[in-house]
DNA sequence: TCTATATATAGATGATCTTAAATACGTCTA
DNA sequence: TAGACGTATTTAAGATCATCTATATATAGA
């Protein structure tokens, strides 16, 4: 909930949890169903990685009987970025020059 | 350079190099300028971290003498941002409905 | 209640990160 | 060239993190 940068950055800063953002994204899946996907990463870590982004406000949870069901916050997740661009680049006009690869 | 999310979200996952992030925003400082500001750091962890962002890709650097000018990549920032809403909120309008009110 | 299944937590370990002190490097000026 | 100054790198210590195994908690069904 905190949109703080720091945070955000930590939440993201790990190949494993945004693995699991992107199986996140626009579905909703179980902690076994992201276990069966992700095939190289024990179940404990799965759910250590799943605590971090909910404790980042990143995730939903919802429980159905013995499952618990996983979402992305996606709103939470845009408005983080939206707070990092207007702290570090304000100068910057999201609407335009969106796909132009300008980089050095 | 790179726009991988993991590499941006490690960059920006440390309160002093956001706190560098912030002084640069919209200025360009040297090094010990920003040792200056930032009185409670030593100047080789300053410039430990404006080496990790500039392999991240976020500053650009300029020598004048014997100083070396740090700048914020902006659109760099904003790039990774947008990758990021791209991957993780595809559904979210990035431009309206911020946590600004936004009046039609 | 007991058992099976799904998920979370605890403890241990190795890797990575932050930091400062000491030192090296690069540039200017005399 | 020598010395001063600004910045970068090296080294090492302490902290944090990712990951596993083992175990605990929670829920459903018999």
């Amino acid at each position: 909930m905190s949109s703080d940068p720091v945070a955000f950055g930590k939440a993201i800063a790990d190949e494993t949890r945004q693995r699991i953002m992107r199986l996140l994204c626009c579905r909703e899946l179980c902690v076994s169903d992201l276990v069966t996907e992700l095939r190289d990463i024990s179940q404990p870590t799965v759910s250590h990685h799943l605590q971090i982004l909910k404790q980042a406000g990143l995730v939903d949870t919802r429980r159905e009987g013995k499952q618990m069901y996983y979402t992305l916050r996606q709103e939470a997740i845009a408005n983080c970025c939206r707070v990092i661009v207007r702290e570090y680049a304000p100068d910057v006009d999201l609407v335009d020059a969106g796909a132009s690869p300008q980089t050095t």
